[in-house]
DNA sequence: CGGGGATGCTTCAGGCTTGATCTATTCAGG
DNA sequence: CCTGAATAGATCAAGCCTGAAGCATCCCCG
């Protein structure tokens, strides 16, 4: 098999591999994933993700919070959000100790439709990582959870 | 800290919070990558990616062989290599033997901006990555590898 | 030969994402 | 109070990326 990998010559520096293929991975099941809600769900992965954070609390968030979950811009949480309280799942409740800002909440329809596609989610991300045993992966969060923790402060 | 993986409950499934961590480690990294290719070089990561395939392989690789490689699609392939081509870091070559396909290759200009940053790249990409001892990164390296090797299975 | 299906590439619409810039509001000191 | 800095969101242009559709060329097999 050849993929992106290949650019990483025997000499390589371990590090430049390793990002590699932690790349490709996360590409390999972001797409899986992508596909299946688009198929299953007619739904995007950002707006499952946005709908996921949402549905893990309950009492709102608010859009700051959202933008730094999800690790991505304001900008781009105000237009999924836009698109997601329009279609009715999800909605802007005042925030009365600030009248900058507001929490986002799933609508009941939110709920529903989430919870749809979060079993179906479950069971892909499943199916995909049942290469490895419990014990490997147990294995594999730890050491990410290295990587994440130094990355986080390197940056 | 909170993160993505808030929305993972404890008792939810491990693959689940492996594959949520994965992406945040994914993220991380790539986020200061794009940072140091914008800050640094004026460029993108997509298309710093298509020079390293074509640093590797000197003879030049087809579309649709930088596609599978950078798992992306054609269409995207086109619209990184026409930039690339205006801008002198790459070239069209004709394919004698198929007259619908054609080799890329980065030109002399394309290979010397590359060089600069392949080394400002993989420096970053070492000190993200160096809260792994090489023990533990060649374990990483190992997981990964059975993960992408069942992923690409079941896909 | 000569179709018909496969392949190589491009084009396009639509959605994601970013960084920069803008407005409105809050807050902290003087 | 007042003012300037910080913060919450929205908006915008530009680039990435996808899937679908289209055109040209190749190749297989009858």
């Amino acid at each position: 098999m050849q993929d992106r990998e290949t650019i990483a010559r025997a000499g390589d520096h371990r590090a430049l591999r390793t990002w590699l293929r932690l790349l490709t991975c996360t590409q390999l099941i972001e797409r899986r994933v992508r596909t299946g809600l688009r198929e299953q769900f007619g739904t995007t992965l950002p707006r499952f993700d946005l709908m996921a954070q949402l549905e893990r609390h309950p009492e709102g968030l608010k859009m700051n919070e959202l933008s730094r979950l999800l690790m991505v811009t304001g900008g781009n949480v105000t237009a999924i959000v836009d698109q997601l309280e329009k279609e009715g799942l999800v909605e802007r409740l005042d925030e009365p100790a600030d009248r900058r800002a507001f929490r986002i909440r799933l609508t009941k329809t939110g709920e529903k439709s989430f919870a749809e596609m979060a079993r179906a989610h479950e069971e892909w991300v499943v199916e995909l990582l049942a290469g490895l045993s419990r014990r490997e992966q147990d294995e594999l969060l730890r050491l990410l959870a290295k990587v994440k923790e130094h990355a986080v402060e390197v940056t």
